[in-house]
DNA sequence: CCCGCCGTGGCAGCAAGTTGCCAACCTTTG
DNA sequence: CAAAGGTTGGCAACTTGCTGCCACGGCGGG
C-alpha cells in the first residue's frame, strides 16, 4: 500500500518550492541531480525564479553531482552556470542519453519531474526506500557512463559561437541552402554544424532537435 | 522623446499582472488579442496561473477579438478554451501567418510580448497614440486576412485525434517508416498527416515544427 | 623548408522527406 | 442503383538532408 508519507504528487513550481525546500536545507551528505535544462529546478526558490540559482560553496564531506544533457553547454547562460557550479565544488557530468529530471537527496528522498504537456508541470516526491534505492542505482549507472564536463566543454568551444545563429535560421524554417549563404558557409560545412548541434542536443531528427532546442530556451 | 507614461517594459508575468490588470478591468469598448499559444496571457491573474482563464460573457457594445495560430486547435485544451470564448461572445479567427503576441485595449494602449529566450519573458506596454494606431491598423489587416474559427475547426476534426500520437513519434526522433507502421498507416498517409500538422503549426521545416509544437506544449 | 594536423568545401551517393497523380474503396445523396 | 464526394495507399518524380571521401590551403613544430 502507498502510505501518505511515502509519495506526494505536486503540481507547479510554487508548490514544489513550498513543500520541498526544507529537504534541500536538511541535506547532510549528498545531492544528486539530473536535468535536461537549467530551468526545471530553478524555480524552486520564488525569489530566484528569474535567474539561475547561485551555487554555494560545497562544505567538506558533502557531495553534489549534476548530470546534464550536452545541450546546456550550447547556451552561454547555461555554460556559465555549469562552470560556476563546478568551481564551487559540484561534480558535473554530461550524458548524451535521455534522462528524466530527477533529484536525489541523501539517498533518502527523490524528486522526479513529470511531463510538461497540458498544464503546469507535476513533480513526484518519493520517500519509499525501495524506490529511492532503485532510482539512486540507476542514477549511479548513468553517472558512470557520463563524461566529465571539461571534455565536452572543450569540444563545444567553436560550435557555441555559431549555435545561436544556426538555431535561429533553423527556427525560421529556411533551408540549408539559404542558411549557409547567410552564414557565409558552404552547405557542406553548415550541415556539419547542424549535425554537431543535433548530436549535442541528443536528437536524431530535426523535428526532435527543434523540440529540444525550444526546451532549452535556445530559440 | 519617450515620456515615461508612453512606454513601459515589464519583465515576467507577475509584474505584468500587477501593472496591467487594471487596464483590462477599465476596458470600455474593445479588447483585441493576438496570440500564438494559450499560455502567454494566461498568467495575467496569479490565481488562474495554472488554468486557462474562464471567459466572461461579453457585455453589449463591447468587442473581444482573438486571433490565434492554427496550432492552438491541435490541443484539446486549447480547442475547448477557444470554443468557450467563442460561445461567450468573443470573435475568434485563425491566421497561418507569424504573429507577434499583442493585446490592444480600447485602441488606447497596446501590450506586446517579447522573446522568451534567455530568462523571463518581457512585455512592452505602449500608450503612445501613433504606435497604438499603427499597431491597431496592422492588427485589423491581419484580422481581415484571417479565417473564422469554425472553418478551421471543422478541417482539423480528424487531425486532432491523430496529432498527439504523431507528435510523440516525431518527438521521439523515429523516422516516417517506423512511425507509419506504429500508427497502422501507409507512409503516404502518415506524411499527409505530418504535412497537415506542419501547416497547422505554420511551419515550413520539421525543425520549426518541433519548436512550435514545444511552444504549444504539445510534446 | 618540409611535414603533419586540421578545418573547409566540392562531389557523389544514399537516405529521408515532399508532392502530384491515380486507382481503389467507402459513404452519402439523388 | 448511379453519381458525387471524400479518404486511402501505391507509384513516381523531385527536393532536401546526410555523410564518406578527397583535395586544397593555412598553421605550427621539427
Amino acid at each position: 500500500m502507498t502510505a501518505q508519507n511515502e509519495l506526494a504528487v505536486i503540481r507547479g513550481h510554487q508548490e514544489l518550492y513550498e513543500r520541498t525546500w526544507h529537504l534541500f536545507q536538511a541535506a547532510k551528505t549528498e545531492i544528486s541531480c539530473a536535468a535536461n535544462d537549467l530551468y526545471t529546478w530553478v524555480h524552486l526558490r520564488a525569489d530566484t525564479a528569474d535567474r539561475p540559482p547561485v551555487p554555494q560553496d560545497t562544505p567538506p564531506g558533502f557531495m553534489i553531482r549534476k548530470l546534464y544533457r550536452p545541450g546546456v553547454l550550447l547556451d552561454p547562460v547555461g555554460t556559465r552556470h555549469v562552470r560556476l557550479a563546478f568551481q564551487h565544488g559540484a561534480q558535473v557530468r554530461i550524458t548524451p542519453d535521455e534522462i528524466n529530471e530527477t533529484i536525489i537527496i541523501d539517498r533518502r528522498v527523490v524528486i522526479m519531474a513529470g511531463g510538461v504537456a497540458h498544464g503546469p508541470r507535476s513533480f513526484s516526491v518519493v520517500w519509499a526506500p525501495d524506490v529511492v534505492t532503485a532510482v539512486a542505482s540507476l542514477f549511479d549507472a548513468a553517472w558512470r557512463a557520463a563524461t566529465e564536463l571539461d571534455v565536452y566543454d572543450r569540444e563545444l568551444t567553436e560550435l557555441r559561437v555559431l549555435a545561436p545563429r544556426i538555431l535561429e535560421l533553423l527556427g525560421s524554417g529556411c533551408k540549408d541552402e539559404t542558411a549557409a549563404r547567410t552564414l557565409s558557409l558552404s552547405v557542406r560545412t553548415y550541415r556539419r554544424r547542424v549535425a554537431e548541434l543535433m548530436s549535442a542536443l541528443g536528437a536524431t531528427s530535426r523535428f526532435q532537435a527543434g523540440v529540444r532546442a525550444r526546451e532549452l530556451g535556445l530559440v
